[in-house]
DNA sequence: TCCGTGATTGTTACG
DNA sequence: CGTAACAATCACGGA
């Protein structure tokens, strides 16, 4: 099942929207937009992008560590605004 | 009570 | 300006 997961072209529909929070591969890649464009200055997207997602996983769960932590840290963030989001909602 | 879904997040690079 | 692969997420609402 699983419908096409529609990419971009993000639908809002909450008044404030929340938008969640980031995702341990958005730390993760914050990390190897540095790393990989610094020791592949000649990759582009197409080969980093790919590349990127290749190594992501092959990191060890351990490794994911400081990205996760930083992703619930993040979603943490959101956390608050959702609060206010709920709050400012008001029915 | 329980589940699935949708919405979102950020990178790079280009026309 | 938006899109595209790449991956995680995970909170919310509905039945």
């Amino acid at each position: 099942m699983a419908e096409p997961r529609k990419r971009t072209v993000r639908r809002k529909k909450d008044p404030n929207a929340p938008k969640r929070a980031l995702s341990a591969y958005m730390f993760f890649a914050n990390e190897n937009r540095d790393i990989i464009k610094s020791e592949n200055p000649d990759v582009t997207f197409g080969q980093v992008g790919k590349l990127l997602g290749e190594r992501w996983k092959a990191l060890s769960v351990e490794d994911r560590e400081p990205y996760d932590a930083k992703a619930k840290a993040d979603k943490r963030r959101y956390e608050s605004e959702k609060e206010l989001y709920l709050a400012t909602k008001q029915t």
